[in-house]
DNA sequence: CGTCATATTTACGTTAACGTCAACTTTGAT
DNA sequence: ATCAAAGTTGACGTTAACGTAAATATGACG
């Protein structure tokens, strides 16, 4: 039969949670020694909750946008209820306010790219259509 | 027709580069070895043309979104007259349709990140207004 | 109970993208 | 002519972000 991993907790397995976003066990087990995430343990085994698995929604999403495992980790610092004294908040207010400049300007940036990339693209095509009509 | 023996340096030593873009000589070494540049020669000095300086420009971009290098000297083809047989002009032609479907996905993902940042950071900017509140 | 799949820790290996030195050579200015 | 500044080629070092392999543990199942 299967494996029936029956779960009434709302918690994955290091396995469902690799699969559920298509990563290794080696990169989850590296997030938790890099304190990106914390499972909760279970004699020996790590149990990922609804929270990690909503900051391994960021981390890759961080990933994508380019920023490093240490920028996205500081920017998780706002999801937590963590902040217990005013100048964690300060800190964590600043550090996002700095990254959400960063975005916007990477936004920007990212239409300027894509303009000129379509450019590009029907240069491209251009020379096709010419190399083809020449073929003949 | 035209003179075209100028003083005026059409070209830039290495340093120049640097100062210009912000990166060492290293950097621009390394691009060349790697066939992202291709600096003309002075005897044994590199000199950067006008091409070069736009190449770097996409380089540098390319980076800020998370691309590798190799990424992006397959890109930088496009811009190349290099593309001299139908073949290339093809996989060139691939290559950057699935490099233009990566980066719009990326910008409606960044839409969606902002949009996120935002928010939590109203909520921050919120917790720390209560925290002053209750400081006095 | 023994087996098997799944998990864990420990630790060394790997790749990309440069940094950093050392040991020359070249060139412009004095 | 010389001397410092700027440039060159190796070659080894470094960091981030994992990969991979070995030895061990644990829990479910027939």
């Amino acid at each position: 039969m299967e494996t029936m991993t029956r779960t009434t907790t709302d918690t994955l397995t290091i396995r469902q949670m690799c699969d559920a976003f298509g990563v290794t066990p080696r990169t989850l087990r590296f997030y938790e020694s890099k304190e990106l995430l914390f499972p909760l343990r279970q004699g020996t085994r790590r149990l990922f909750s609804h929270k990690d698995r909503a900051r391994l929604t960021l981390i890759l999403r961080g990933k994508r946008f380019g920023f490093s495992l240490e920028d996205i980790r500081q920017l998780l610092g706002m999801y937590d209820p963590a902040g217990s004294n005013a100048a964690q908040l300060e800190k964590t207010h600043e550090i996002a306010l700095e990254r959400l400049a960063q975005m916007e300007a990477q936004r920007a940036d990212l239409d300027i790219a894509i303009a000129e990339l379509k450019g590009q693209l029907i240069e491209v095509q251009g020379r096709i259509a010419r190399f083809r009509a020449a073929a003949e």
